[in-house]
DNA sequence: CGGATTTGACCCGCGC
DNA sequence: GCGCGGGTCAAATCCG
């Protein structure tokens, strides 16, 4: 079904599976062919070895038989006739030779074909069932972690929780308005229903995308309305077909419930607008300066739509990730009103396939990002506060006051992640990213690798922002947690934050035409409150 | 000719 | 209930 080339190996992302792919088939093909030939030779010249010479007579007396009157099959049997060759070279008894001999020989060399071909056959299905097989593996790998963050972060977050009531008990918190916020967060909380698109993928080892639907099921409506149609139908693998999304979803789960404004309970409203907002997808937009139309993010997409956004003179565009059937991931791309230099592109949903190097940074870090954002991180901003506990933010952008933006009336939770130049200026000097992208050349690693780096940064930081007060290096880790903890440490350094962002500022630049590649600063804010211009 | 894009229509949620 | 706005669909169109 799904077909990735196994390595991408950081081309230029915009349209890599064609060429690329066939291009990589072409090669496991001679490879396999050749690989194929030489056994081939070999079978055949034990096989050889187990005959008699009369047999070896008739193989030398056909070929040169051949040579003289036929060629049409010369090309299948090219080896094998210079093997034979040799190794008859000294006989001289093949003068007598009868078309019987020949129909024979005839008759075994395409059985000999035939079995061979079957072997190649054979081996390029076990190459390509591993190769997807590894692709899942590794696909379910990256899951697995980011679930595993985020059920800790779940538990740890119930903890806390408990901890923090048993000191207020007496104090009636309830009121606070702390709650919203981490109702909001928490939310579906009822731990077992997995809010997050995270948790349900978390749940089984199955691609995040079925993992998705069945949670958006579980959750409201509105997510499943969105959700569900494409994950939905995903997991039936949908069918491109168009599943009135609306129409059937809305249809299957309006009544459920209907959530939203009408029908709940008075009594808790407040809860239960909070955790339809957390049920909602949550998005992660990237804003960063571009002239290009869009940012190339090794993923391949194909627009759907595009609408006139109020307020913005720009249409947005609305784009469907076409790597896969039924990828349910989407983005929209927007320029900033206020600047139309600054592209806005809005990401939503987890891939359900395997994604070439140069589409796992963006696609790691958006499903870290948005981890992060569902699993709570950013439990302690409120809405309209902008919050400096935000680790992620903080790791992005060290030398600037990140903004953790919450609106309960927010569609979608969204967390934004500015990369561009926002403020003071164009002394790179002073500007860290600047600094340490001239310092290590961080800025030119390569594409395929600064995504994955970002990816990895944020799920630290989301790490971090879980077991803060962890001194992860210095923690016993198991393999898989040594190797977190490393990359915590990396991630944790400002400077790497820098040169996270410069790098990244760099691809998109790079993308653009290497516009403007000055002093960036990056923000990450997080809310969600959609980001409309 | 097939795939991608465009674009008007439609659906849905939400606020009034 | 109505209108608005966001998001999606799907026929028409474009493009390689």
């Amino acid at each position: 079904m799904f077909r990735f080339p196994v390595s991408l190996g950081g081309g230029n992302q915009k349209h890599p599976q064609p060429s690329d792919e066939q291009n990589h088939r072409a090669v496991v093909d001679e490879v396999d062919f050749f690989r194929s030939a030489e056994k081939r030779d070999r079978v055949s010249r034990d096989e050889q070895n187990t005959i008699t010479d009369e047999t070896h007579r008739v193989h030398v007396k056909r070929e040169n038989s051949r040579v003289d009157d036929r060629d049409d099959r010369s090309t299948d049997h090219i080896n094998i006739g210079l093997n034979l060759l040799t190794a008859n070279t000294g006989s001289d008894e093949s003068m007598v030779d009868d078309g019987l001999s020949v129909d024979m020989e005839e008759k075994r060399t395409n059985c000999e074909n035939a079995q061979l071909r079957e072997e190649l056959k054979k081996a390029s299905e076990d190459n390509q069932r591993l190769k997807e097989m590894l692709s899942q593996t590794t696909n379910n790998f990256n899951s697995l972690q980011m679930q595993l963050v985020a059920v800790m972060r779940q538990q740890e977050d119930h903890h806390h929780l408990a901890t923090t009531e048993n000191k207020d008990n007496a104090n009636n918190r309830h009121e606070a308005p702390e709650m919203v916020p981490r109702q909001f967060i928490d939310l579906a909380p009822p731990s077992d229903e997995a809010s997050s698109e995270e948790r349900t993928t978390v749940r089984s080892g199955s691609p995040p995308s079925l993992l998705e639907k069945s949670n958006l099921r579980q959750n409201g409506k509105r997510l499943l309305v969105r959700e569900d149609s494409p994950e939905t139908e995903s997991n039936g693998w949908r069918n491109p077909n168009k599943v009135p999304k609306h129409h059937g979803s809305s249809s299957n789960y309006s009544s459920n419930g209907n959530a939203n404004g009408s029908g709940n309970g008075n009594g808790n409203v407040i809860e239960q607008s909070a955790a339809e907002a957390t049920m909602r997808k949550a998005r992660v937009s990237v804003r960063a300066r571009s002239e290009a139309p869009m940012l190339s993010d090794g993923c391949q997409w194909r627009k759907y739509g595009q609408k006139m956004a109020k307020g913005n003179p720009c249409p947005r565009a609305y784009y469907r990730c076409t790597m896969a059937v039924g990828c349910p991931v989407r983005k929209q791309v927007q320029r900033c009103a206020e600047d139309r230099t600054i592209l806005i592109t809005t990401y939503e949903g987890n891939h359900n396939h395997p994604l070439p190097p140069a589409a796992m940074s963006m696609a790691s870090t958006t499903t870290a990002a948005a981890s992060m954002l569902l699993s709570g991180s950013t439990m302690s901003s409120q809405d309209g506060l902008l919050n400096p506990t935000n680790l992620l933010a903080r790791t992005i952008l060290p030398c600037s006051s990140s903004m953790a933006t919450i609106s309960a009336s927010a569609p979608f939770p969204t967390i934004t992640l500015d990369l561009t130049d926002s403020s003071n200026g164009n002394n790179s000097t002073n500007n860290p990213l600047m600094q340490f992208s001239q310092r290590s050349s961080f800025a030119e690693l390569n594409q395929s690798v600064l995504p994955q780096m970002m990816g990895q940064a944020l799920y630290y930081n989301q790490q971090q922002s879980k077991f803060s007060g962890l001194q992860l290096p210095s923690q016993p880790l198991n393999a898989g947690e040594s190797i977190s903890a490393a990359t915590a440490a990396i991630a944790s350094n400002p400077n790497f934050a820098a040169a996270l962002a410069a790098a990244i500022t760099s691809i998109i630049n790079g993308s653009n035409n290497q516009q403007n590649g000055n002093n960036n600063n990056s923000n990450v804010t997080t809310s969600n409150v959609d980001n409309r211009q």
